[in-house]
DNA sequence: ATGTTTATCGATACAAGGTATCAAAACAGG
DNA sequence: CCTGTTTTGATACCTTGTATCGATAAACAT
């Protein structure tokens, strides 16, 4: 049986170095900070959590951990952005519960049959989209705080 | 025959008068800038071509417009916002031209119908949602320029 | 182990897009 | 014209980042 001790390799980390970027101390802090926080985040949040690191490099990481497909970044109604960990591989769009942060995927044929639909209505080549469903999940509907 | 003379009041200055808020100069100021702008604007824009008007008066002034319901925001893939004149009276979603800003109004049946299947698809009470369409508009597509 | 190269880091300044405060000015109605 | 209420501009401040840059740490090869 191979040893898998030291297997506990982040996800996040994992991503970034396939990507050919080093693996360093700092990373490995900010992955685990996101690892370790609930339903979805700020980016004020992990820096609040890590003050030994500087705030440009947690901002550079999100946006490495971004563009490795491994995180997401979601608006809320009033514009204010929020980061979670990013678990299917294809495109996809997210729910936001208003209420507690969480933030789940899904990956609808019907929109993607309506954005092929409207290539007829709206005039012009369709280059790109985007789109988020703001919900109350069900646990803050139940709970009767939040 | 009722003299039309003094009719032109800008439709953007009539609808917060509508609201109850005071008909001013500088209002009139920025209806009127807003009016002449193609396309689509920046706050910051305006800010420029108004250099007398405060620029939290233009924001200020702007937020009155989309509460009116004659402006409305929109945002590019960077994220960058956008306030083009609203002409739909009721809900619709925006496509943008990414090469001149150019804003189109749709109201497609298709989006309301995926939000009701999804309804059943996401966990929770669907409270709101957010859609926007990136294109290359027709006259960017032939014009060789932008 | 040690050097060398290059990526990464933290501090800092800066940027965009707004909002809070508050004294001064402009409205609107009588 | 008076007067109470809104509105305004200046200013400071806030949030969410990004640009710069000298110092540090990875990675790799001796
Ligand atoms: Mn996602
Ligand atoms: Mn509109
Ligand atoms: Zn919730
Ligand atoms: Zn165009």
């Amino acid at each position: 049986m191979v040893s898998t001790t030291s297997s506990s390799q982040s996800d996040l980390l994992l991503a970034i170095e396939d990507q050919g970027h080093r693996h360093t101390e700092t990373r490995r802090l900010v992955a685990e900070a996101i690892e370790a926080s609930p339903e979805s985040f700020t980016a004020e949040e992990i820096c609040a959590q890590l003050p030994a690191v500087g705030r440009a490099t947690v901002y550079r990481t999100l946006k490495l951990f971004l563009s490795a497909d491994v995180l997401c970044k979601v608006t809320l109604p009033d514009g204010a952005p929020r980061y979670a960990i990013d678990t299917g591989g294809r495109h996809h769009h997210h729910s936001i519960c208003t209420s507690c942060g969480a933030v789940s995927e899904f990956r609808a044929s019907t929109v993607e049959r309506v954005l092929r639909a409207l290539e007829r209505e709206v005039e012009g080549e369709i280059t790109g989209h985007r789109m988020e469903i703001y919900v109350r999940c069900g646990k803050c509907q139940s709970g009767a705080a939040n």
